[in-house]
DNA sequence: GTCTATACACCGATAGAC
DNA sequence: GTCTATCGGTGTATAGAC
């Protein structure tokens, strides 16, 4: 229902009617409108985290390669489902804060990211962070400026070769691929 | 108010409360709710191009020091008003989309961004997509994960030196920042 | 226990008197 | 241009049937 009338656009009593009950039914269900979409929050970080353990099974044993992997699997999760993006990530529902319980599987996910960055020797956190903002900036822009299409999607590998490139992450039978060369 | 009780919290009863009127009444000076927003939009949006146009007339010859100061320039601005910055960039009001006359002010940011880029000789599109990104998503990290805080202020400057070491914009008399030297 | 029926307070918006 | 009165719709809550 979030997908076709928009996040915000949940009522209660439309919810009920799509699950073949009364609103004051959903009382029985859920505490409120909000503990609602503290279950969807939840649902959806605990995809996101089942999609990145997929992602890593995979994942290449160099550094350049397994950034690629890992923001490429972040961002098509996030750019295909723009009311799951805007509950995740964006603060779009005026008041809604989640539980520690539904951000569990937000902070497992995060924590897979931190893994793989010590993996290939980058322990600081600010190399983190800054590719948390690289990776976030790219999907925010798509949504933003270029609903539906893929002008900010084909800038994430340049993104992260430009991020690899800074912190000198290659090992050696791996060269630097620098300026704009693209795959 | 929206400083005070949050951007989504605004009541036309309070509003008119506020000015000294009942809220039908507003009704004579805007056509919906969504319009008193859009006016909102198009004042925040005109306060960030003055901003900018003031920091541009004093921005320095190089490009690295340029985007330095325009990054940090956009950065502080956003970051320094949460309800404006949702209101100019999240798409946080359910449904509200900016008429063009509130939009023009936003273009001619953007547009001052590209005549910046033009100044150094990047033309491409991309180069200025992938600084929107990685700006932005500067902003929006600060925002949502350390509000109030300078976690991701702080990585602003090696932000603009990976986005310039990567295009390799340095001209002699500046010598690329490469790695982790800070200022 | 789970649902239905009903009510409450609040919202944005409109109609019409002055 | 501002007011009063009011409308339909919303989230939320409670009472009570089965």
């Amino acid at each position: 229902m979030a997908r076709e009338v928009g996040l915000a656009q949940l009522t209660l009593r439309e919810v009920a009617d799509r699950v073949g009950m009364r609103a004051p039914s959903l009382y029985s269900h859920f505490d409120s409108k909000h503990a609602i979409y503290d279950a969807m929050f939840g649902q959806a970080w605990t995809e996101c985290l089942a999609v990145s353990n997929a992602a890593l099974a995979q994942v290449p044993p160099d550094a350049r390669g397994a950034l690629h992997l890992a923001a490429r699997t972040f961002f098509d999760f996030a750019v295909s489902d723009l009311p799951r993006h805007q509950l995740m990530n964006l603060r779009t529902i005026p008041g809604f804060q989640p539980s520690a319980e539904s951000y569990a599987p937000a902070v497992a996910t995060l924590e897979l990211a931190r893994d793989l960055f010590g993996r290939h020797g980058m322990t600081g956190q600010e190399e983190l962070d800054l590719y948390v903002a690289l990776v976030g900036g790219l999907v925010d822009a798509q949504h933003a400026n270029d609903p539906g299409g893929d002008r900010w999607s084909r800038l994430v590998d340049r993104a992260v070769d430009m991020f690899v490139d800074h912190l000198d992450l290659d090992e050696e039978q791996h060269p630097p691929n620098r300026k704009k060369e693209r795959s």
